[in-house]
RNA sequence: GUCCCGUUCGUCUAGUCCGGCCUAGGACCCUAGAUUUUCAUUCUAGUAACAGGGGUUCAAAUCCCCUACGGGAUACCA
């Protein structure tokens, strides 16, 4: 048998957010196209046309840009760095492709595998409601159409009745498809009713217009969620009907919120990919966190690359079984990622966060300040949009927060040591505080401080040089080092949180850290 | 109602296909300790699971059956 070219989908509806089990399935979907060599592509499921809007689209497409899922073919999309889209088989838009449709439609309904359905909406409720109230074990189309004379169609035509198109499904056959993450699963058609193919618009309706660019598109295989399981099994009698082999199959488990529900939009930390995105959460973060959801990348390791997941991936290992959606544990990724950052990566990175805060000039102004600040607090965040919050007192004098004022009052000669420390910095050469210009102070030192890191020279006092002349005072004025840290760190920053003592002294330079140490002494 | 799928620490999972290497491994969370000027990081240690019941077998988390529970489907949505 001839193997042909891997070619996989991910085929969205442009009706709401990208959240991440649909970012899951792009994943996934991505992940085999790219682990067996093959393409993938991105397609369009606009038939539902009053919830399908370009917004949505667009949010997708950022969606899946911004987890670097890339498309071979699609839409196109300029994601920066690249182009995703274009490609032979389009259009990739369902609603660009109904003269496919019509012309398959046409040629079902010759073979008889499709007939024309005059029931209106209002009678299809009547039957469901006896149905159910008959307690019967069918639910669906009575079949009312399904053998119509030439007479009885004329008839309705005559009326002006419009119809759809329905698939004429076997009656009790069991279809059994092979699925890569089910095995073999027998379902018998009885369970199906003849479903409608085409609306009587003419725009065919999902199981269908699938089928057709499946095959227009040479799809081999299909990763979707769980609950187009069923689908399969319809999807697999229109390739049969139309003469073609259908694609392989794998039926994903679906993510579940933390009860254990179906996800959706109320659900806390479950949100649209996008909203990540916005809240500073890496994405390759929360790449690798829902790769994680349903799948094990290996028995001891968790954390791994786009690459490392490509190359380990195997559609037949995604777990059977829902996974729950943990917030705690990508946030935990998300600071794994952030620490795997230089400090300069980090900058880049938060850009926008410390922009919000800051006058855009400060960017190149203070460009090595800002390095130190971030470098500080790398291994304190795990989403970007901590910053803000955790830089604001270096930006103005700080409220004390109740840590901050219990740890004062611990220390009966705190105000004291506020004074002293005081006049001695005003002695060393110390930088100054921002928004001042800082000189080249940020430039020698490398924040954040760290044991046995050889000491930088520079004509500022660096931390080391603070710590050096702290102690000798402390020790002149008989004050035991780690009681006098603990006062003057909640004076100067306003809690008990936060960078080394002496990375905090030399960030905040000269006149801050004197007129906080002033305005504490005499409160 | 009917059909399909599932169930390993609180959570994500490894192990299940091809029964013995499982006194069930890793990670998150939590707890304790170490390091430290705080917090964080880092390191060490600890708590914690084969849903229940029957079989098959010398041997079952792994195979079979039943029960319970959970999820999905049952649209002129996808």
């Amino acid at each position: 048998m001839i193997h042909p070219t891997p070619r996989l989908r991910f085929a969205p509806s442009p009706t709401g957010a990208l959240h991440l089990g649909g970012a899951r399935t792009a994943m996934y979907n991505w992940a085999l196209a790219r682990s067996l060599g093959g393409a993938f592509v991105l397609r369009i499921e606009d038939t539902d046309q009053a919830r399908s809007t370009d917004e949505s689209l667009q949010i997708i497409l950022k969606g899946l840009a911004w987890l670097g899922i890339d498309w071979d073919e699609g839409p196109e999309f300029d994601a920066g760095d690249r182009t995703n889209g274009g490609g032979e088989f389009g259009p990739y838009f369902q609603m660009q492709r109904l003269d496919r449709y019509r012309e398959t439609a046409a040629q079902l309904l010759a073979s008889g595998h499709a007939y024309r359905c005059y029931c209106s909406t209002e009678r299809m409720e009547k039957v469901r409601a006896e149905q159910k109230a008959n307690k019967s074990t069918f639910l669906g189309y009575d079949g009312h159409c399904r053998n119509l004379t030439d007479d009885e169609r004329t008839a309705y035509e005559e009326q002006g009745i419009k119809h759809n198109l329905r698939f004429r499904m076997p009656v009790d056959r069991v279809i059994v498809v092979h699925d890569l993450i089910r095995g073999e699963v027998e379902v018998n058609t009885k369970q199906l009713d003849d479903w409608v193919m085409v609306r009587p618009d003419g725009v065919p309706l999902y199981n269908f217009a699938c089928v057709v660019d499946d095959v227009d598109m040479l799809i081999t295989h299909v990763v979707r969620g769980e609950e187009h399981f069923l689908n399969g099994i319809k999807q697999n009698l229109v390739f049969e009907a139309l003469g073609h082999e259908c694609p392989e199959y794998a039926h994903i488990p679906l993510i579940l919120n933390q009860k254990g529900g179906k996800l959706s939009k109320r659900d806390p930390g479950v949100k649209s990919t996008l909203e990540y995105r916005d809240l500073g959460y890496p994405p390759e973060a929360v790449f690798n966190y829902i790769a994680l959801l349903g799948w094990g990348f290996s028995a001891d390791r968790d954390v791994f690359t786009r690459d490392e997941m490509v190359a380990a991936f195997k559609i037949g290992s995604v777990g059977k079984a829902g996974a729950k959606f943990d917030v705690t544990k990508l946030h935990w990724m998300c600071g794994e990622y952030i620490r795997q950052w230089s400090a300069e990566q980090c900058l880049v990175r938060c850009r926008q966060w410390l922009l919000s805060e800051l006058p855009e000039e400060s960017w190149d102004k203070h460009a090595g300040w800002l390095r130190n600040v971030v470098a500080c607090y790398q291994e304190r965040v795990q989403v970007l949009s901590e910053f803000p919050e955790k830089i604001q007192w270096l930006l103005k004098d700080p409220e004390l927060d109740d840590a901050a004022c219990k740890s004062i009052k611990k220390r009966s000669d705190s105000k004291q040591w506020f004074k002293g420390f005081a006049d001695l910095l005003e002695t060393l050469p110390m930088a100054a505080s921002f928004p001042a210009d800082r000189g080249d102070a940020d430039e020698a030192v490398r924040l954040p401080t760290r044991e046995g890191q050889p000491e930088p020279e520079s004509s500022f006092a660096t931390p080391a040089a603070l710590e050096r002349a702290a102690r000798q005072w402390a020790e002149e004025q008989e004050i035991k080092f780690g009681h006098f840290v603990g006062p003057v760190r909640a004076a100067l920053t306003g809690t008990n949180k936060g960078p080394g003592f002496f990375d905090v002294v030399f960030l905040l330079g000269k006149e801050a850290c004197v007129r906080r140490l002033r305005k504490q002494a005499e409160l």
